[in-house]
RNA sequence: GUGAGCGUAGCUCAGCUGGUCAGAGCACCGGACUGUGGCUCCGGUGGUCGGGGGUUCAAAUCCCCUCGCUCACCCCA
């Protein structure tokens, strides 16, 4: 082959063993959990007219104005790869009628966004979700069992220094009074903003409060809160959910900096934040979105829904999590011998029917090297099968951890096996 | 879109102001130990020094261009 070898886009990457399984072990998590408060999963297209998005998301926000990934088809309808999921999930509720199911209905889903940023630490051009949605149900309970069932997901994979984060948005109607609040209070001290909120104060003043700058945090810290000039209605809400957060023992702070995105979201907005994330911190995101499906076309159905960013998350997986994923659990099968070849398969095969997990080694290598890559690797149990197992038939086992090793009958492997008391796995070298 | 840094073996890197500079450690394979790991020792595989052009007697080393990567801003998962 002649020429540059090809690489894969920018911003895109290869997810290789072992850290697909911890890929995995996260998203068995994410069903197991998301299933068990009654949620089911939705697949929509990866895909979707252009137009949902902008409709959605927002004409403004950033996603729709320079990171959609936007091209016409064949027949020059205008499509975009989706750059985050509950609008198609809006979408699909319409055009499948969802709506005469019996509501309220949870929905989750798992899957790649696709977003035309510089890549930085943390933020990819396709990267994958975890979000569930809770639609039919406007009440505050709603979203606090949303928040419940978020909870008890990073609680399952050992989170122990996560942050929730809560904001009242207000609702629609309020918005326009709140962003001429903000611009009164902080015009006077125009002068001492940083220019891209200089900028904000005329283009979207909300923004200012969660500005990195220190000098504009000074400054917005004066602005009044979001909740103070919210509806009643809003507040209400909210505080509701706080109360029932505070009677699940659910941790959270209040902050009134907190902004999103997304121009759908009102009421209930919300961010877990890791510390260990460097710059992008935000590893999941929400809110309410109760004229979502309306503004689409549809009935006056409210939903809350938020997003897990995978990446980010498997990023800072607890330890514990780690290498309890990652201790490899197999039964090493070595063959010693011409005569061993012939039955080491077959042996292998049938110990995998009774649930023991096997890797059979085939590249002729002697039992030296065998057992030192079994170390490596990390297996817990190397079975050996030579000629003097085959007379007697019998197979010797060695129990790497114990250091100890004895013949036994082939077909009592797997009783063995399932006896044998687990050891906190070894820790592995490097490459997660 | 804006700004900064970096590209030498699979990985982490050394190689100063141009003249054995193509190296080390780890990893991988093999041997010492002919059917027994984790330690030690020995050996081996492996590199167009990201690519192209220029300066020079001579460039991994200096200059230009280009591709790629990384970090930060913006914004977000």
């Amino acid at each position: 082959m002649e020429g540059p070898v090809i690489q894969r886009p920018r911003g895109t990457r290869d997810l290789l063993p072992p850290d697909t399984r911890l890929w995995q072990a996260v998203e068995g998590v994410a069903r197991e959990v998301f299933g068990s408060f009654g949620g089911e999963e939705i697949r929509t297209p990866v895909f979707e007219p252009t137009e949902l998005f902008v409709r959605t998301v927002g004409e403004s926000t950033d996603i729709v104005n320079k990171e959609m990934y936007t091209f016409p088809d064949r027949k020059g309808r205008s499509l975009s790869l989706r750059p985050e999921m509950t609008a198609g999930v809006a979408r699909a509720w319409i055009e499948n009628h969802l709506g005469d199911r019996s509501q309220p209905l949870r929905l989750y889903y798992i899957g790649p966004m696709f977003r035309y940023e510089r890549m930085q630490h943390g933020r990819y051009r396709q990267f994958s979700q975890i979000g569930l949605e809770i639609i039919g149900a406007d009440t505050p309970l709603a979203d606090a069992e949303l928040l419940a069932a978020m909870h008890e997901f990073f609680v399952r994979l050992g989170f122990l220094d996560l942050e929730i984060h809560l904001n009242n948005l207000g609702d629609p109607e309020d918005r326009g009074r709140y962003q001429e609040a903000i611009r009164a209070a902080l015009a006077p001290r125009r002068a001492e903003l940083c220019a891209d909120c200089q900028r904000r104060l005329e283009e979207n003043p909300l923004r200012i409060l969660d500005c990195k700058v220190p000098a504009c945090q000074v400054i917005a810290a004066d602005a009044p809160g979001m909740d103070e000039l919210a509806g009643d209605a809003s507040r209400q809400h909210v505080a509701k959910v706080e109360t029932h957060l505070q009677r699940m023992a659910i941790p959270y702070v209040r902050n009134h900096r907190l902004v999103r995105g997304l121009d759908y979201y009102l009421r209930t907005v919300f961010e877990v934040v890791s510390p260990q994330l460097g710059t992008n911190t935000v590893l999941c995101g929400g809110g309410r979105y109760d004229r979502l499906i309306a503004d689409l076309g549809g009935p006056a159905v409210p939903g809350v829904g938020f997003a897990i960013g995978e990446d980010r998350l498997v990023e800072v997986l607890p330890a514990r999590f780690k290498d309890a994923v990652l201790a490899r659990p197999a039964v090493y099968v070595v063959p010693l011998g011409e005569a061993a070849q012939t039955q080491v398969l077959e042996l292998a095969r049938n110990w995998a029917r009774e649930g023991v997990p096997v890797e059979v080694e085939i590249t002729g290598r002697s039992l030296k090297a065998a057992l030192k890559r079994a170390d490596r690797e990390g297996f817990r149990v190397v079975a050996m099968l030579g000629d003097d197992e085959i007379s007697a038939r019998t197979v010797t086992v060695r129990d790497l951890v114990a250091g100890d090793q004895s013949a036994m009958p082939l077909a009592d492997l797997p009783v063995w096996w399932r006896a044998l008391t687990p050891v906190s796995p070894p820790a592995r070298r490097g490459n997660v």
